[in-house]
DNA sequence: GGTATACATCTACCACCAGA
DNA sequence: TCTGGTGGTAGATGTATACC
């Protein structure tokens, strides 16, 4: 990896986010939690293009075409070998791993049986544009995703620098509002995972290194010490075996990125068992990162109207609203219908199909959308006048929010 | 080619636990 | 309580690789 300086790192998050202000991928728990090794940049095209993917019906398969001059500005890069890099990571090399070699091992949904699967079938880069098609055996949690999924920032994700502080952005981000839509309350949450087994879903140890490993592991209750083992046998199966180097290289790097960076925080303790208090698992304590409240709280004082809302919950909903509305809309547009329904889906969902059903011409879309949720508009009602740049007032419910979200899971 | 990163390896020291 | 085995922690150093 090359050495950037502080304000060209600077630079380019601020390039990043500009570009990916608000654009967020959704992927299904199932896939969040398997377990399988890949790099840092195959990880971030999977994101990517994901964000990006639409159906192929007749195949049911989910297919991406990302510009390369797109992916420059996601990646926050301005060198030529950059499409090089993208080559190099599509094209099957002796020596190297390929995107299409990217194996996981996950618990099928219907089947219940464990299955391992190349997640990407084709890629290509041509005529600067990338190219990818999925297995379609993961289309069913990637596409029309109704529950058991996280919303996940494409900012925040691309923007970080180990492969394993995007696992565990990923991991830890799933589990904290899988815990917060089932237990309805505010965190801190936690979860704890066997060290073998977050060895394996962080890629450190390769799932598909061995025959015995994975065998070991399509059984219901894997012996995970068994694993370890076996992992330890393998020539460059198995990197930081130390304890100590898992710390330093994983845990303590991914802490770093994701507190200082991302809208989730959080802790760990090394949970120790055995002669000697050999750590057999790692606990973790996960919360909105004090960051994002404070930017919170902080916009409440400049203005006591505004209602302080998770971005990552605020995020979901925006996506919902996306699928409800079929026009072209802006992100901030979607906000402030948003707002103006005090969070409410029903209310968005009502008056979009009064919109459909009106007959008059509207102007101004957003304006009337926001009209119409303001003022209860009925199948019966009055035609809005356009409303320009409105704000309006949330009395946002918590409540409300929570049986949105609880839906999901 | 210089430099940074991502590890691995080594060493010294410390803590915990079981058995004598 | 002492001792030995096991393993964690932290720092130093070395190596391969990638970036500019």
């Amino acid at each position: 990896m090359g050495r950037k300086s502080k304000q060209q790192m600077e630079e380019e998050t601020t390039a990043i986010e500009s570009f990916l202000s608000n654009q967020h991928y959704k992927k299904a728990n199932t896939l969040i939690n398997s377990k399988g090794r890949s790099t840092l940049l195959v990880q971030k095209l999977f994101a990517v293009s994901i964000a990006k993917a639409e159906l192929n019906q007749d195949s049911n398969t989910l297919e991406a075409n990302i510009y390369g001059t797109d992916l420059k500005k996601i990646f926050g890069v301005k060198g030529g070998s950059f499409y090089e890099h993208i080559k190099a990571a599509i094209e099957p090399v002796k020596s190297k791993p390929s995107i299409l070699d990217w194996r996981i091992i996950y618990s099928n949904d219907d089947t219940r049986e464990i299955e391992a699967i190349n997640v990407i079938t084709d890629a290509s880069f041509k005529n600067g544009v990338l190219n990818v098609r999925y297995n379609s055996k993961i289309t069913p949690y990637l596409a029309n995703l109704q529950n058991n999924y996280t919303v996940l920032s494409l900012a925040e994700a691309v923007q970080l620098n180990s492969v394993y502080s995007f696992r565990l952005y990923e991991i830890l981000k799933a589990e904290m509002d899988k815990q917060r839509a089932i237990t309805r309350k505010e965190g801190p949450y936690y979860v704890q995972y066997h060290l073998t087994d977050l060895k394996l879903r962080l890629g450190i140890i390769d799932s598909q290194a061995d025959p015995a490993i994975i065998s070991a592991l399509k059984k219901g209750n894997p012996d995970y010490d068994a694993i370890e083992k076996q992992a330890d046998k393998l020539d460059g199966a198995g990197k930081l075996k130390t304890f100590g180097n898992f710390k330093k290289f994983a845990l303590d790097k991914a802490q770093k990125e994701l507190n200082e960076t991302t809208s989730i925080w959080f802790d760990y303790e090394p949970v120790k068992a055995g002669r000697g208090g050999k750590v057999v698992s790692i606990r973790f304590k996960i919360d909105v990162n004090p960051r994002v409240k404070n930017k919170n709280n902080a916009c409440d004082d400049l203005n006591q109207k505004e209602t302080t809302i998770n971005p990552a919950r605020e995020l979901e909903l925006m996506d919902q609203v996306q699928d409800i509305i079929d026009e072209k809309i802006k992100i901030s547009e979607i906000r402030s219908i948003l707002k103006a329904s005090n969070y409410n889906l029903d209310k968005i969902k009502n008056a979009y199909d009064l919109y459909l059903r009106q007959s008059g011409n509207v102007e101004n879309f957003v304006g009337w959308m926001i009209a119409a949720i303001k003022n209860n508009y009925t199948s019966a009602g009055v035609k809005a006048s356009p409303i320009v740049g409105e704000y309006v007032q949330s009395t946002f419910s918590y409540e409300d929010m929570e049986s949105e979200l609880l839906d999901n899971f």
